[in-house]
RNA sequence: GGCGUCGUGGCCAAAGUGGAGUAAGGCACCGGGCUUUCAACUCGGAGAGUGGGGGUUCGAAUCCCCCCGACGUCACCA
């Protein structure tokens, strides 16, 4: 059998894959969570099958007004779409966990009556005693186990009279779990490192652990990718998993990101630094500074994705190509050059007419009027000077404005003074002034004539003419851009430039 | 501190179950070309012997042991 035919086997004996990504509305959406969605979304899409979002909001102290949206929205623009979530229903629904609280309550009860979970009435201030002395001892804090013998009786007589409990789960004191992560292998920890964790709190709301293990299940999802955050208590989770005889899905725990310069996570101080380079590991702040949802996919599913070459990616293609085998454990730097990088390939990838439009807000958020045509003629011009869509603006402004001010000193050539340079303006003027039109292949050869007669190099000439048309020394091609801008403006800001060099 | 994970040039990374050849490729960097500026594009260059040390083997980035470092985690937070 060929090896060709055996992928074709393989590929449909695949099951459709059902992921999720399940963040906490308690902040701005991290790039973090943006990878997860991406490798959740590729995976499900390859297999046919579905990504979902679900909101675990059971911490009501942390639980930020706004953060949910945020997370919709910057899944949205990102081009993630989930096919099932809160806001648009689904059939396992439904999709806030706050929702969902009778669902956690009877699976609690499932467990308590199973024996693998008990209701513990020890208070905050008697578990803050018990850890202090555990650490005076040099011990590792660990919930003491007063409750767990508790006589289910009287347990129950407590909860009947109105005591607030906790449900915690009981974990095996002797051997060890072993749990298996797709990246990492088996991974053993011995049950006496495990402690009985809170699973159910007063406030009647689980905590991650149970939640996301039910809604996991309930959801029937397939692949569980998370951070690696949660690998200490991975195996607790395992626990939980077959304490209720179900099947585990398959855990994936991807890489964090570390700093740019590779020694820790990004902390706040770093966050600010990075905005005030033009970067941002909040997706919110991306479109603002005029990165793309392409460049910022690519450059996100790199970072823990090895692929061996072509590595320039629309989504569709890493759709074709994903595969969780080629996930990397390890951590990765983050590396904004790279952003940059995958970002202004990206603007060189899109369409005049796609990349036009995505312009367009960013000469509006400048107060400029920009005219259609004009805008799908200058595109070509200023397309690979892009870095960020918010590049347009340094590159194009002056095609959008009334008038331009040069500083004085750029309109001065090289080698030259302000004299001589006025002098030269003026020939210019006169030389564009003859042309009936200031098309660039009627404006070029003149001037070029121009340069070679007066013994003068191109970019004193030129040079002058740029900033005086255009008010700065870095532009797209010179006559490619007079003829958008035309010949009666571009003659004004001539004249007004002589001026200027003729008052210096 | 306990436990766990990770460790290939500055950064991201490739090298199916140890084996062809100078350990791919990309970002960044340096130099040439093109050129009206800046880019883009193009050609070329430098940079690691795979955290360190021991093994096993004809042969190790791939297997074993020890050490080191970084990170994570030890909540009625996720």
């Amino acid at each position: 059998m060929s090896s060709k035919i055996q992928q074709e086997l393989f590929l449909l004996s695949i099951k459709p894959a059902r992921t999720r990504i399940a963040p906490s509305p308690t902040g701005h959406m991290h790039l973090g969570t943006a990878r997860v969605a991406l490798y959740d979304y590729l995976l499900a899409k390859k297999t046919g099958g579905q990504f979902i979002l679900r909101i675990e909001d059971t911490d009501l102290k942390r639980t930020v007004p706004g953060a949910e949206q945020e997370i919709m929205h910057g899944l949205r623009w990102l081009g993630l779409n989930y096919d099932e979530g809160p806001d648009i229903g689904g059939p396992y629904g439904p999709y806030r966990q706050t929702e969902r609280r009778e669902i956690y309550q009877a699976h609690a009860k499932i467990l308590v009556d199973k024996g693998h979970a008990y209701p513990c009435f020890c208070t905050p201030e008697r578990l803050d005693r018990v850890r202090k002395e555990q650490m005076d001892r040099k011990e590792n804090p660990h919930y003491d186990g007063a409750c767990r013998t508790l006589d289910p009786d009287d347990a129950a007589k407590r909860i009947a009279s109105g005591e607030p409990y906790t449900i915690r789960f009981k974990m095996p004191r002797e051997g060890v779990t072993i749990a298996h992560d797709h990246l990492r292998g088996d991974i053993t920890t011995e049950n006496k490192q495990l402690n009985d964790q809170v699973i159910l709190k007063t406030d009647g709301l689980p905590t991650y652990h149970l939640a996301a293990i039910v809604d996991d299940h309930e959801m029937q999802i397939t692949h569980v990718m998370r951070g690696s955050e949660w690998l200490g208590t991975f195996p607790l989770h395992v626990n939980i998993v077959r304490a209720f005889g179900w099947e585990e899905p398959i855990w994936v725990h991807l890489s964090v990101f570390l700093k740019p310069s590779g020694k820790g996570k990004m902390s706040k101080r770093e966050a600010a630094q990075a905005m005030k380079d033009g970067y941002s590991i909040f997706i919110k702040d991306m479109q603002d500074l005029g990165f793309t949802p392409e460049g910022v996919l690519n450059w996100s599913a790199l970072m823990g994705w090895g692929v061996a070459e072509d590595d320039v990616m629309t989504v569709n293609q890493m759709v074709e190509r994903f595969s969780i085998d080629s996930l990397t454990p390890s951590p990765a730097a983050i590396n904004f050059q790279k952003l940059d990088h995958f970002n202004a390939t990206h603007i060189r990838l899109l369409t005049t007419e796609d990349l036009a439009a995505r312009l367009k807000p960013y000469f509006a958020r400048e107060g400029l009027a920009v005219k259609d045509d004009v805008l799908l003629k200058i595109v070509p011009l200023i397309r690979e000077r892009l870095t960020t869509l918010d590049d347009c603006i340094s590159f194009g402004a002056f095609f959008f404005k009334d008038e331009v001010a040069p500083v004085p000193d750029d309109l001065i050539a090289k080698g030259l003074d302000a004299k001589q340079s006025a002098e030269i303006a003026r020939r210019v003027y006169q030389i564009l002034a003859a042309q009936p039109d200031i098309s660039h292949e009627r404006s070029e050869p003149p001037m070029r004539a121009y340069v070679e007669e007066s013994k003068l190099n191109a970019n004193q000439v030129f040079g002058i003419l740029r900033v005086a048309v255009t008010g700065q020394k870095v532009s797209p091609p010179l006559f490619e851009s007079m003829e958008i801008i035309g010949r009666d403006v571009c003659l004004k800001r001539i004249q007004n430039a002589i001026g200027v060099l003729e008052k210096m």
